[in-house]
DNA sequence: AAGTTAAAATTGGTAGTACCAATTTTGCGA
DNA sequence: TCGCAAAATTGGTACTACCAATTTTAACTT
């Protein structure tokens, strides 16, 4: 135990060696990683500091913890995600306004990128979600709607753009299900949304990326819309 | 001690506890939370599971320790998403394709909302980015660059984009800044780069929407071209 | 009385030990 | 060979002790 490394704490050694590792090739996803007895003998640390940063990584996603069987890199970073939008959230760093705002961009790309990327299995998924969604009981809207929402994220192919609209799909279930639930079903927004879904479906079907964009917009217009006039008697 | 909360690990309660104490208005950013061995008594449970909790708050930027004075409540995610990203990138889940499609997605919702909400001077600072941008040297390009992009992002007034937007900065940073330099100071791209950010700060002077979407795009296109025609030779 | 400074108390950082709990591995017996 | 129980492994929790940085206290000086 000689130089300590100038001042670093402890716990970020355990970071630094295992991206090290996974850079190195060492470690990739499903990997085991060293027990934590031996992470401490190796880096010269206590086992507490090591466990200091072994749940950090775990609370983010890098690994994930078994008891009794060990530690593996993992790599899902959805829980991470949500969490942190979460507590921006709380700590009023982001607002309603703000999400509607990103997930316009968001989807809107995901859409036109969709539009390159798309199967056939995945517009005949599409096509019957719209049809359904025409004429639905209230409660299943919400479901069928993520569904919809999700698979376009998913035909993007951009694994961080699917990450993220995950995210912010999760943060509203968390902090605004009831209005979700409100915006879906409320009668005079009700077909307007299912207009802009079709136009969404019909812009895939035809590469109609002038469409994309008209529908997309005309989607978030309705949700800022109801958004703004509800915003009200939100409950903090 | 009796319940123990149905095997929920101990340092989730901290979590939760902190996040309970924030939703009833006894924290706030800023505030000093509870010295950890007063949280340990609080909640029943060792002092090492608290700094569990702590130490994971603290990396994701929910809240900052300061050796012998506490630990606060503070609320910087930049740290956190750069990190999860980097992270992302390390595990092969993100490439710089995923990266730059998010990328010119927010950046056209920046430019959309900040040619709602910028300021005279802020405009003026864009002016003068651009008219040095014309003519400097290499090195001082990157800089002036970002700061271009930056006064773009902050006059959105979406804090949610502008934070995506600098950790995917700071990202590119730390994984292919020479791949930034290499495009910014290319002979063939940098008067095209030129003109496309002469373009978006044009569009905020004369609020046109149209013109915006073009400079946008013309702005990644020139990117990813360069970015697909350089990606065989780097370093992985 | 006010300001300065050094001692004391506070508080996060690290280390070590012990034991519990879930899982995996070992190896004995049918 | 198979099945199962004991043993070993490994993460989860607790407690104690002490170090290190900061803050607070209080005595001292002017």
């Amino acid at each position: 135990m000689e130089e300590k490394e100038l001042h670093k704490k402890s716990y970020t050694r355990v970071i630094e060696y295992i991206k090290e590792q996974i850079r190195k090739g060492n470690l990739a996803v499903g990997s085991k990683l060293p027990a934590e007895r031996d992470l401490s003998a190796i880096l010269g640390i206590s086992r507490n500091s090591v466990r200091e940063a072994i749940r950090t990584l775990d609370f983010m996603g890098v690994i994930s913890s078994q008891q009794g069987a060990g530690n593996y890199l993992t790599g899902n970073f959805e829980y991470n995600l949500v969490e942190t939008l979460s507590m921006m959230f709380l700590l009023d760093q982001i607002d309603y306004k703000q999400i509607s705002q990103l997930r316009r961009s968001l989807e809107l790309q995901a859409l036109l990128l969709a539009i390159d990327n798309i199967s056939e299995h995945e517009i005949a998924e599409l096509s019957d979600s719209v049809a359904e969604l025409e004429h639905l009981t209230e409660t299943g809207n919400i479901l069928l709607d993520k569904k919809l929402h999700f698979t376009i994220a998913r035909a993007s192919g951009n694994t961080l753009i699917i990450s993220i609209l995950q995210a912010l799909s999760d943060l509203i279930d968390q902090f605004i299900s009831d209005l979700r639930r409100e915006i879906l079903s409320s009668p005079d927004s009700k077909y307007i949304l299912w207009e802009a879904h079709s136009n969404m479906l019909q812009s895939l079907k035809t590469r109609d990326r002038e469409l994309a964009y008209k529908a997309v917009n005309m989607h978030f217009d309705i949700v800022d819309e109801k958004l703004a006039s509800n915003l009200d008697w939100i409950r903090k």
